[in-house]
DNA sequence: CCCTACATATCGTAC
DNA sequence: GTACGATGTGTAGGG
């Protein structure tokens, strides 16, 4: 529905949006999406499922309506079925109105996450200087799997801390990760480094201070040596 | 538009959409989002702006249509203008196509987030209790700002770290901000503070655990003092 | 059901 | 303009 609408949300935060055209969107779940004619893909306001939508008519309602609500031919609330916020639509006039049942989407189907960072620096651990070698990938500790686990050209062994962008979280994570590692005589010392496409200033000077190597990954580039080693055999 | 569609995106990952019926929506910007019939806000697949979209007839492209393409009666190709990403959707049949001119939109006004929890609490530092007094506000450290720097009633020195919701994330940042700042020969020994609306169980005890102290501000009661000491002048 | 980690995040703001 | 944290983050996967 395309209509002149003002709209207000109560829940975590309240916000309101005065009186204007917008895109309104109902799912068949009944979640509601309020549109502007820009921005990006994220709606000026919305209510996710699961929530429940009732539509009221003024000549439904009691009440007269009056000046600051101004006057509305429908009046949406919908309400979220667990956290109890709402989002309250005013419809002030219609635009255009139409209606579609679309089914089940078969979904979507990605490639090119981290999961593949992973593989393909697992495929050349060159890309980190010459004789660098794998040991595994996703190496098990008792609060979560290394992403690489490797020894260095004098066979120091090296946690791999994988990010697509490398931020402070991840080296945290890194952190727990070689702290526990070193705890385990048959691997200490353990070394860590922190691998990503992009990494942030403040991850890097984070890692610094931990004593990390930070190295920064080319997904097109070790694609590339992928392709070139694969097309060898 | 609704139309049964098939979509293919190329940027910083690849992805693919089958052959459905969804919701195309394209904004005064250019930009293109595809929705299914369910899930959130998000839409499944989209280009963001700026952007420019060329639509393609059977009978402008010189090219057969194969089987692999179906076919399709337009072909819409997004391109963004700075990455050079591109979505490729191919429409099959058009259910419906309506157009409308919304024009630029009022914006949202918004309420209730953390910077106003900050800013509340920096001018009622009382709510910590008697003698406490504000050093500054976004106190600068080489890994970001600390929220408010203070100072307690026997002048030692405190780092207040803010949420809107206490979890085990934030008391991490708290620790990074004090381990610095302990450094500082000037300002140790710096306390700690963890102060949110809701501190979760598990955050409660971490801070705990790293000798923080923690309050739960009320964003109700902390405005309402505000507004009564904007009453006096 | 809760917790964790990832994401084509987007958005505002301080420097 | 860039960097950075916050977001009503959403979403998928595992315990």
């Amino acid at each position: 529905m395309v209509a002149e609408c003002s709209v207000d949300y109560t829940g975590r935060l309240t916000a309101h949006l005065p009186r204007a055209p917008r895109l309104l969107i109902v799912k068949a779940d009944g979640s509601v999406l309020v549109h502007s004619d820009g921005g990006s893909y994220k709606p000026l306001n919305w209510m996710a499922p699961p929530c429940t939508l009732r539509v009221a008519l003024p000549e439904d309602d009691g009440r007269a309506q009056d000046a600051e609500d101004g006057d509305w031919v429908e009046e949406w609330t919908v309400t979220h079925g667990k956290t109890g916020d709402t989002l309250r639509v005013q419809v002030h006039e219609i635009l255009s109105d139409t209606s579609h049942e679309l089914g089940v989407d078969p979904g979507l189907i990605k490639d090119g996450v981290e999961a593949h960072l992973q593989a393909l620096l697992a495929d050349n651990m060159d890309a980190l200087g010459d004789g660098w070698s794998l040991v595994r990938r996703e190496y098990p500790t008792a609060i979560g799997p290394v992403d690489i686990l490797a020894r260095d050209p004098e066979g120091g062994c090296v946690a791999i801390e994988i990010k697509r962008r490398g931020e402070i979280d991840g080296v945290e994570q890194l952190t727990r990760y070689v702290d526990l590692l070193n705890r385990d005589p048959l691997l200490a010392p353990v070394r860590g480094v922190f691998a990503a496409q992009v990494i942030k200033p403040q991850a890097k000077t984070l890692a610094g201070d931990r004593g990390f190597d930070c190295v920064t990954l080319d997904y097109d580039e070790l694609r590339g040596i992928d392709d070139k080693e694969a097309r060898l055999f």
